[in-house]
DNA sequence: ATTTGTACTTACTTTTATACAAGTACTTAC
DNA sequence: GTAAGTACTTGTATAAAAGTAAGTACAAAT
């Protein structure tokens, strides 16, 4: 989880835009590379660890639990564990994260409408 | 205009995703710290270069300009010039950019939803 | 006793995005 | 003839995001 400096110009317009634009807030819990996928894929149900390493195979290990940490922390996403060996370990949609699903699939309308093919 | 490494993991990855997820498609499109914030001014109407830069106070000439060049390359906004001097610039949402509505639209509501408050 | 599987963690490097600062062209107004 | 206004452009530095590589814990299976 690599450091942010608090006191960067960065860091500073990025609050600011946070806490005045919507649209830039929403970004800020959706946006990057891998929450998109991720969220993409969570949309279809809960899923395991392993399950979501699986079906986005560029994705290593670190960015995939460092973006599921966030959106937790974000509540989005709920992370739940059963304590056994090997670990179980699923994640799912909170309620915030469900009403995400609005959003996402305009996303998806959009990206159809556009000259966007799935592969 | 930063140079992108055409053969680095991090632009393959992207354009995979691009390909493959539509949320990651309409988030190449939108994504980034400033787009969404001059999306989001474009959407209450065309507005000038030099307008856009006072509604963002924050915003460098430099980024306020590869942004709308690119999402003038993306068929998002429309630049239209007057050759006059001083220079008149305006910037105002395509068809495909007035498609996004739906898309931030769904974004604001949802900020709402949250514990987002605007200034 | 070594391997296997799952869900992580940590340290370090590379790539990309943004900030910062300065300069350009062209005319009208003073 | 200097300054002001508009819409840019260019070069460089810094910060953030992502990639790479390796390691950990635990128990069950071989």
């Amino acid at each position: 989880m690599t450091a942010i400096k608090e006191n960067s110009t960065l860091n500073a317009n990025k609050k600011s835009s946070q806490a005045t634009c919507p649209v830039s807030f929403v970004m800020s819990k959706i946006g990057g590379h891998w929450k998109p996928i991720i969220l993409y894929h969570l949309l279809s149900g809960t899923k395991r660890y392993s399950e979501l390493k699986k079906l986005i195979p560029a994705i290593t290990e670190k960015m995939l639990i460092q973006h599921l940490k966030q959106m937790q922390e974000d509540n989005l996403v709920i992370r739940e564990s059963q304590n056994v060996v090997p670990p179980f370990v699923t994640y799912s949609l909170s309620n915030e994260g469900e009403q995400l699903r609005t959003v996402l699939d305009a996303m998806v309308e959009w990206a159809f409408a556009q000259d966007f093919k799935m592969d």
